[in-house]
DNA sequence: ATTCTTGCAAACGGTTTGCACATAC
DNA sequence: GTATGTGCAAACCGTTTGCAAGAAT
């Protein structure tokens, strides 16, 4: 089931175009065994166990890098801070990587947005779509190099 | 377009079970007037013009009130610090406002998500389905008052 | 009169940064 | 040999907290 082995997972490394340690090895490998989306935090606690000599910020620096090239995804800190938003209706929103914005989107989402199901007894409150990328301002700045 | 009087504001504090002060009814109409998603610091920068005595604290206190009572709406801390997922292809989460456990929500919702659209241009890199409430084992605890 | 809210300032905590040393390639 | 990554510790910054004074009901 799970017959992964170091060399696979340094290949997976090196193809994200990352070069190899053993610490980013054990992030990697902590995070893919893992099913409760650990903090950094938890990733470092657990890393710890077998290299008691790791540090904090490297798993922080780590983490940041593999979730920059794709390799892992992060739950939760859609921007940097909190915003607010006085229309409480929509809760569907587009929020530019490179500005910050935030734009509302609103009737074309909502129904396929409702169809989304609540699972295994949870109790769902509030429903958000987030999409992040590239306004059209900023779109052309960081899409513009091929297309 | 927004003939909305200082009254009807008042209104809608008061039908939030909220009291009323010169500073929550800054504070909401900055937010109502607003297009920009604000941060707590911007609304604070805004509502400062106005009355140059508030503080940045009550500006916090105040929108967190405001969201607890469903008045406004809170874009993105989903869960209080950053959380990891080795797993990349499904960016859907249920996340436990009590236990800040995060379940995947897979296959049944894959398919209503890729259905939301891009708008106005936008390029989407990332696509994130948040459903906030409670799991079922900490749901006993906040949904049995009544059921 | 009592309860809730504000303002101020200090504390908190997750995250980032700078730099010297070590390691990968 | 050179570029990149690591460890450590301090700094950062958004947010929370405690408390005395003030305002709302």
């Amino acid at each position: 089931m799970e017959g992964k082995k170091d060399k696979d997972f340094i290949s997976t490394l090196r193809a994200h175009g990352l070069q190899v340690t053993y610490q980013r090895l054990a992030i990697y490998q902590t995070l893919y065994f893992s099913l409760e989306h650990p903090s950094a935090e938890v990733v470092y606690q657990q890393v710890r166990k077998r290299f008691p000599m790791i540090s904090l910020g490297t798993v922080y620096k780590t983490l940041e890098r593999f979730y920059d090239v794709g390799l892992i995804d992060k739950v939760s800190p859609v921007t940097e801070v909190a915003r607010y938003d006085a229309r409480t209706g929509s809760h569907h929103h587009m929020v530019c990587l490179q500005c910050q914005t935030i734009m509302d989107a609103d009737s074309p989402v909502d129904e396929p947005m409702m169809a989304v199901p609540a699972l295994e007894g949870f109790h769902v409150l509030r429903r958000q779509v987030v999409l992040q990328g590239y306004c059209s301002k900023c779109k052309s700045r960081y899409v513009s190099s091929s297309s």
